[in-house]
DNA sequence: AATCAGTGCAACCGCAATTCT
DNA sequence: CAGAATTGCGGTTGCACTGAT
């Protein structure tokens, strides 16, 4: 017994959309407005289209101020201080870029950002092969990672922090990591490993963001109140960490949880939209060298976490 | 000129969270 | 309170375009 289809899917066109459905939504919308209800709106514009479709087709394209085109020097800037903060949370990331749609930003990293990072230019065919195993060796032993796979890494994988402005404060040992089981937090998880940014699941950002601001992006580099002594983290605890901005982290903040805690922004929503009257500083401040170190650092790293898992090119 | 491979992007899909009844 | 309906999100796919061979 599966849920009830959003639409009939057998009825509905799919595919491109023609400048004629184009033009029936935007009417649509300009005078009635969403009315709340994306499913009845196909019908009552006149449009054979599932309600998730021109949910998708407005929000995406049809949208007033919606900037397409090159990304600016700035914009690349903030995707990537808030990839490296909190992963592929695209949505999140396109509330800091006005006029940008989470679909754009996701298509931007996924075909130029992380290219550039690894280090490729399109037209260099011969480091492409290089980049791919590159590509696979990294997401592959972190999705392990993040699978719970440890084992089959290493027992004792050290993870080590440091990064420029970030703080250091997961100069710890991780024998495990917690398990996700979907691959949507599998593979944020995966890029929070990969810059070695805890990851926090939605939900429990959003219980603890009603108490705590969670403010990285000092310089201090000491990794907590007992003055940059590390700490061990358990296999599916959540460790909170509270960083007062010009006076380092003020003890340490644990939580019973399933998961560690990524830090920088206060989210108020399920739709994780900044808090606190819709602003939100950029909690880090990564160069593109940095991102970019970070990167490789941490791929290298995890080819030799790699070095003894067969299972893995 | 034809073919092939790579790239970029719009759109789809499935899932989880939230809201409604 | 439970289940259904709806929304929102992130990952993936398909296809058109472009450049290389």
């Amino acid at each position: 017994m599966g849920r009830t289809p959003c639409c009939d899917k057998a009825n509905v066109k799919k595919g491109p959309w023609s400048p004629e459905e184009d033009t029936k939504l935007k009417e649509f919308i300009g005078k009635h407005g969403t009315g709340g209800n994306w499913i009845a709106l196909p019908q009552k514009a006149g449009l054979n289209r599932c309600g998730k479709s021109c949910r998708l087709r407005w929000l995406n394209y049809l949208r007033p101020n919606i900037k397409h085109g090159e990304f600016s020097e700035e914009e690349e800037r903030i995707i990537c201080n808030l990839f490296a903060n909190i992963g592929s949370r695209w949505s999140i990331i396109a509330s800091h870029l006005p006029g940008r749609t989470d679909n754009d930003i996701k298509n931007y990293w996924n075909t130029k950002l992380k290219k550039k990072f690894l280090g490729i230019v399109p037209s260099q065919k011969k480091q492409q092969h290089q980049l791919q195993l590159q590509h696979h060796n990294l997401f592959s032993s972190l999705f392990s990672l993040s699978q719970g796979g440890c084992n089959t890494i290493a027992p004792d994988l050290e993870l080590v922090t440091g990064l420029g402005e970030f703080p250091s404060l997961f100069s710890q040992r991780i024998p495990g990591f917690a398990s996700t089981s979907t691959s949507t937090t599998a593979t944020a998880t995966a890029a929070s490993a990969l810059l070695q940014v805890p990851y926090r699941q939605p939900q429990q950002m959003m219980e603890r963001s009603h108490t705590t601001m969670i403010a990285f992006g000092n310089s201090d580099p000491s990794c907590n109140s007992s003055g940059g002594s590390c700490t061990q983290i358990s296999y599916g605890t959540e460790l909170e960490y509270d960083y007062d901005v010009g006076r380092g982290f003020e003890g340490e903040q644990i939580s019973i949880g399933n998961y560690a805690t990524y830090g920088g922004l206060e989210y108020n929503s399920r739709s994780l939209r900044p808090g606190g009257g819709g602003h939100v500083e950029t909690p880090l401040d990564y160069t593109y060298e940095e991102i970019k170190h970070l990167l490789c650092s941490n791929n290298s790293g995890c080819n030799t976490i790699n070095n003894d898992n067969p299972s893995l090119p």
